[in-house]
DNA sequence: TACTGCATACTTGCATACTAGTAAATACAA
DNA sequence: TTGTATTTACTAGTATGCAAGTATGCAGTA
């Protein structure tokens, strides 16, 4: 962890630490465990203890860092309850949001997902890793949006925050391919305007996660929390 | 607003701040609107600034308040739209729970649950409105536990926080013989062992602020933003 | 009366000094 | 060598001072 933030002294520091910070730890560049200092911190990018502890306050709010008075803040451990909480909400509401639109999918609908499952297959062909995290969200986020429930995306963005380390610390590359292949059986639910197929189809995908966690957290037990 | 906290000088003030004007700002003691000062609030509980602008900081990242630098800090107003997703989201995790626990409910679980529809019942009869909403929160909670999944609840809780300032701004009081009754449908359904009444008993119930969201916002427009 | 410009009194953002609590290294004794 | 007391370095929590941006009221002008 080296990088820099790019900081703007025009506008307000403790915001772009916490950005930074919180970018830098779902990335897992700090892994889990991992001490933070808000004087060496603040060094590092040229700014005193506050605008650094602000941000440590929100990392601490946000279930990402762990202040212990007078002794030090940390990176948190992986909540694996926290997981399986945000993996059955996610499954919960975009089941829903699949149902809801998938009685009156129109061409435009499904020629926009169907041109989205061509970008993961061409990121997946260049071996574009970060490239097709990116575009799986972006998968997720047009149905949300085509329900007309932006917001509820923004809301699970936030959840999916402890999943997204889980990414960085697999023990094998990702199957990429079977998600694509799942992305597309959910779009062919909603082509035949079946509501109970793609209902299907997406709880099948959002369970996805549920092979590989008890293996990750096997293997590096350090990095998980109950 | 004229209340204090009791702060406890053995641990750090500034949580204690927060949770003191959370709580103040979810009972609406605090509007929509109404501005907030880090010194006007220290000098009244006895502290300087610093403790309380970080409890202002964790506010602001809960959506609760609205920090404009060099402005003020103000209390956000209802968002329809977190209002609304809060709803959804509430939906469709609380009915996969509902029909998660409905196949094998026991005889222990229905217990429970009628024991908490005595209870709601009680409190009603003695026009406890508070302890109503208290006893609300429970029996859901009581369904989120039987799934295993207070995790979940927990989530759920912080997504609540925008809706539960909508109770204190009613402008009729609200019906509590009616969510009574849906509470006691929902238990039927678990009663008859069967996951899509329960289900469907759940998503009526749940749908129910839809009917007075837009009267409220009409009704008090300063209150709400989109 | 209506408008402009400025003085003034606020606000939050940031830096810094100080306090108190923790932990680890060290000195010392058995 | 082992166990204990003490010192020391470090942490976060709090208070406070200064800087810079904003809003407001008032004086002066047309």
């Amino acid at each position: 962890m080296t990088a820099q933030p790019n900081l703007d002294f025009t506008i307000s520091t403790a915001p772009q630490v916490y950005d930074w910070l919180r970018d830098v730890i779902l990335r897992c560049e700090l892994p889990p465990g991992a001490r933070l200092s808000e004087i060496e911190i603040g060094k590092r990018i040229g700014v005193s203890r506050q605008p650094v502890r602000e941000a440590f306050i929100r990392l601490a709010s946000d279930g990402l860092a762990e202040i212990r008075p007078q002794r030090g803040t940390y990176i948190s451990a992986i909540s694996v309850s926290a997981v399986l909480s945000a993996r059955l909400i996610r499954e919960a509401v975009e089941s829903d949001l699949v149902r809801m639109i998938a009685a009156d999918a129109d061409a435009a609908l499904i020629a926009r997902l169907d041109h989205e499952l061509d970008r993961q297959r061409e990121a997946v062909a260049r071996g574009d890793t970060d490239g097709f995290v990116r575009l799986d969200d972006d998968f997720h986020y047009a149905i949300a949006q085509a329900a007309g429930q932006e917001t509820v995306w923004g809301v699970l963005e936030g959840l999916k925050s402890q999943m997204n380390r889980l990414r960085y610390i697999t023990v094998r590359a990702f199957d990429a391919q079977k998600l694509i292949d799942q992305h597309a059986a959910i779009v062919e639910g909603l082509r035949a305007r079946d509501p109970g197929r793609a209902e299907q189809a997406m709880r099948l995908h959002l369970r996805e996660v549920l092979n590989d966690l008890p293996e990750l957290s096997r293997s590096h037990p350090e990095f998980f929390k109950p």
